[in-house]
DNA sequence: CCAAAACCTGACCAATCGGTCAAAATTTTT
DNA sequence: AAAAATTTTGACCGATTGGTCAGGTTTTGG
């Protein structure tokens, strides 16, 4: 297996290993390698999102890269290897939005900014969200330590944060587990489901404007949906058919 | 391609094509064959949903249905063919849920019904909805008809519904297929997402009381979200901890 | 400028894939 | 019971898969 093959087991448990001497790892330096990596990855991450982890063939990626299959072979080892690392990669990025709830702020403000961030996400990187969709769908293999190590111990770390709201009455009586996981369906829908989506609404592709007004009418739905008031109503009105 | 595979492009117009001369279909009858055939789809359904279109073979199908792989393509023609009849077969039972939404209806009482449904949905069948989460996530090649024909006008039908609920004061102001797609996600992520939702919530499998439970929490947050009170507060309370 | 390290890649391999087919076995119809 | 229709199946096919490797080229560091 490639050296720079991710170890989803020790990063899933937020505990950097310690430094190990008979880690043969080249320094991750090396200008090629870290530009013919990450085009690897943005190829990757086209052909896993399309077609699924056994649906990607190692040649779809390396023609997609530019590079011959060899070259990939060289860089990640397996096919195995190369998609390890592009979770973990997705895994990095996605945790982060979790900081905003914090004891001391305003749950409404919060929430907000949590739902804009994922539904940002899901607008500028609805790739990413499809592997990972893909990967949990089909028993996520490679990432059961994340899910139920690192995953597991920030959302309960967070839902104590929206326990203490609940129990000063500022939230609706919620159970803070399953709001996330509602929180992660809807906003994670927009870039998974995204054709279904375009297909109800009868649009080839949705501009800047029309996800806008998704991202609204879903933070006025979760705020309802945890007893708070959307900041304002809506312009939306419901027009009558000519 | 075999006789009985599903043309989804025809069933996905609700228009019943007009019997057809030349149409070479056997009577759908044979003790036979109607056995097989439901003995190969449930054995589809759990090798799709479990690898995907590619990453299934019919090699592995036809050992979970016990049958030689010959057996299968006699049946379905080809891999493609099973697939498609497969899908149809899941569509079909999908679309009734909608029937709930009926303008004479109250408002509460119609979500809770659909939500209900579709929890239920998630709790008996998930390998079915795993089959379609997939299919959609990699570009729903196959049922792109459907979706933008049938599913579009039905959706189109019931927003109808559920806007003159918004007008009359019944409802929040929401736009109804944003809604929809926030109930799909909300209700079909523990079908899709099951494992990830088992791994926070460190639990091996759900019963079938924390499965109510999770049905009342959606239920509840889904009925806030449109503006209306959950027809009880739960008894769930934060408890702190220990 | 030169040696060593890093990088590149065409050719090749065994395994598996979806699909075919002829011939035998079975069931249904007459 | 004979004939016809349906079902069963092992053997086989070309194509594609992930992966290997030897031997080349390029880059880097002293």
């Amino acid at each position: 297996m490639s050296e720079t093959t991710a170890d989803l087991n020790i990063s899933a448990d937020s505990v950097e290993a310690s430094p190990d001497p008979t880690d043969t790892r080249r320094p991750v330096g090396g200008r090629t390698r870290q530009l013919n990596e990450a085009r690897i990855l943005e190829a990757a991450e086209a052909v896993f999102a399309e077609s699924g982890y056994t649906g990607a063939s190692m040649q779809a990626i390396a023609e997609k890269a530019g590079l011959p299959k060899a070259n990939l072979h060289y860089y990640f080892g397996t096919k195995e290897g190369l998609y390890r690392t592009l979770l973990a990669n997705i895994l990095d990025m996605w945790v982060d939005a979790f900081d905003h709830f914090r004891p001391d702020r305003d749950p409404a403000e919060a929430l907000a900014a949590y739902v804009r961030d994922k539904m940002r996400w899901s607008r500028t990187r609805p790739l990413a969200s499809k592997v990972f969709a893909n990967e949990v769908i089909h028993g996520a293999q490679q990432i059961e330590g994340y899910l139920s190590n690192k995953l597991r111990r920030r959302v309960a770390e967070k839902a104590a944060v929206i326990n203490t709201w609940v129990r000063d009455g500022k939230l609706a009586p919620i159970d803070p587990r399953h709001l996330f996981f509602s929180l992660w369906a809807i906003t994670q829908t927009y870039a998974d489901f995204d054709v279904q989506i375009r297909a109800v609404l009868g649009r080839r592709t949705l501009s800047d404007a029309e996800f806008e007004t998704a991202t609204d009418q879903v933070l006025a739905f979760v705020l309802r949906g945890c007893g708070l008031t959307p900041p304002a109503d809506q312009d939306y009105r419901p027009r009558r058919r000519g």
